[in-house]
DNA sequence: TTACCTAGTTCAATCGATTGAATAAATACA
DNA sequence: TGTATTTATTCAATCGATTGAACTAGGTAA
């Protein structure tokens, strides 16, 4: 296949030098109407495609950014992708795109590539047990002072910006409402990860429990995947308990969903006969058997804010490291009723 | 910021010429020993990263390919994505991703963009309503000889590679199964979009009630978008009916979802008062309330038969175009019973 | 001793676009 | 008419890595 047309060819074509060229497709005005006019026809007859690889390299920024994710399979993290990916196509920058699996080494080759294709900022959400190290040791020197914006997790004593939610208080709000609704056996599930998110939630559960005066015990903590899976299995396991939790509160929405799906197999009745939460408010929540409490991580606005503070961090301004921490919000459906 | 090492550096602090280091850093053997362990040494010292906008533009290849998307919200496209992923980290090439939503404005303008970062390959789920013209006309000449992989959805006329599910399949095995159950009253929800899906799958749904002798009338197809939302009111809607269908058909499991959510609410129950199908067999089909009939679309299998493809097309392999259709399974679950 | 290898390294052109400085041509001003 | 000024374009260096060809020792064979 021939191969792609140049400035050069554009030259050779109308007359003119590349510089000429170069000036008139960036609409320069250095060079006359008439000229640009021609050149710009002339490319686009000769189906002249931009070289960033070229421009980049001269001008030392290839206009992309990169974006490392850990779960495509959670709709939770696919939200945050969405709203990124607009912002930054605004911004008018191409996304390079890592789905790292929780696997340190994945995440630690896309670090290294990302920079190698010239990236101007990254946004990451650290795979879990990321140390302060693997972003600021030795062999990443080159993140240092590189735009980086952490979601979702965050990753103790880096100076890195970052935009969380705001676990403590979305548990705090759950357990308000459930013990409210009298409930005083609790159940907690997941965050098996070695995450600030799966720390922070539990901790949090751990505080309120404390605070009511219940007693947190082997039976009331069950570590485990963000799985459908997971929540099945476990609720099974809590039916089995001579004194099962009369409140289940999980991690996450799909931990839910799954115990959900195990209530429904076991004729029980969330709601009812048993008291279910959430965690993220994904757009699933609204419409499971029956709908799901939860409380809503605000993904729009902590990948609007991750965003932006990326592109302001690009643009080279200065400040110290933000630490920018969302409210969440807390969403009552039919999961949640008082207790029995 | 210091900017960053380049080959000059390392060759100033080693005491030899780039060209040395840029041999030695990619293990020529042109280099002696102990001159390229000195090398890599300094490099590491240096924090050296490559630079692949110099490479590329004098080997011309970036190493990227490129994706473009249209429902990130849909688990049934970010299955693909992960599939793909991997396969493509394993053959060493970033993702340049792109979520164009169902805007052909944003699709074009990434089809331009990953030219110009000079991707080797892009697979497409084409926008709804793409047309042949898009991917082939004078707009985008750089397609041409082009390594492209259409997935999912086909375009008519094109000379592309594509990998798709057989739609007509899926919709025969899942009548099939409704209509030996003793259904003869089906409504059919969804595939309001102008695509190859929607189209197939709708088709294959009007040949089955044609040959089944059944009749297609106003009632029995409602067009609409692939959300929870639109499954939910439609349930609504066909409740009121004088005659509702005994077996409602979903474009996708999404659909279905909205439809179980509201017979849940009505007190409806699916496979024993109605039965309810979905498509694509997503991760949550298997634990909702109650588990969905589905088939199975081999995202896996279609994800890498598309990235095998696009690769061997990189390699620079001749062939003529490829169109594989990937036959989906039937999988029977409790949302479908015996007709009432 | 001379011609000839060979291994190890350097030279210099190259990829395609950008840009500050230089030049040429056209126009304005005195 | 000659000089200053503006306008339009070209020149040439540059970004960082790659690579075929050229060079330079040191060693071998004749």
């Amino acid at each position: 296949m021939a191969s792609r047309p140049t400035l050069k060819t554009i030259a050779d074509q109308v007359g003119v030098t590349v510089s000429a060229v170069s000036l008139a497709l960036r609409n320069d005005l250095r060079i006359s109407q008439a000229t640009r006019e021609r050149i710009q026809q002339a490319a686009k007859e000769l189906g002249y495609v931009y070289n960033r690889h070229a421009a980049g390299l001269r001008r030392g920024d290839s206009g992309t950014v990169a974006v490392c994710l850990n779960d495509l399979s959670n709709p939770f993290f696919t939200e945050f992708l969405g709203h990124m990916e607009a912002r930054f196509r605004e911004a008018d920058r191409m996304m390079l795109f890592c789905h790292a699996h929780e696997t340190p080494s994945i995440q630690a080759r896309f670090i290294r590539q990302m920079a190698e294709h010239g990236a101007a900022g990254l946004i990451l959400v650290p795979v879990a047990g990321t140390t302060r190290e693997d972003l600021d040791g030795p062999q990443v020197r080159h993140l240092q002072d590189f735009p980086l914006v952490l979601i979702s997790r965050d990753v103790a004593d880096t100076g890195f910006d970052r935009v969380i939610n705001d676990d403590v208080l979305g548990i705090r709000l759950l357990f308000e409402h459930l013990y409210e609704a009298g409930h005083r056996r609790f159940a907690w599930l997941g965050g098996g990860g070695d995450t600030s998110t799966a720390r922070d939630r539990e901790c949090s559960f751990r505080q309120q429990m404390d605070a009511a005066g219940l007693p947190v015990t082997r039976d009331s903590v069950h570590h485990g995947p963000t799985t459908l899976e997971f929540g099945d299995a476990m609720l099974e396991r809590l039916l089995t308990m001579p004194e099962p939790p009369t409140a289940i509160m999980c991690f996450s929405d799909i931990i839910a969903f799954g115990v959900l799906a195990a209530c429904y197999r076991h004729g029980v009745r969330p709601g009812v006969d048993i008291s279910v939460t959430g965690f993220d408010d994904m757009a699933a929540a609204a419409y499971s058997a029956p709908a799901l409490t939860s409380v809503r991580v605000r993904t729009d606005l902590i990948g609007q804010c991750a965003s932006e503070l990326l592109l302001s961090r690009m643009a080279g301004e200065q400040y110290p490291p933000v630490r920018k921490v969302v409210p969440p919000e807390l969403v009552v459906r039919a999961s949640t009723g008082p207790a029995a």
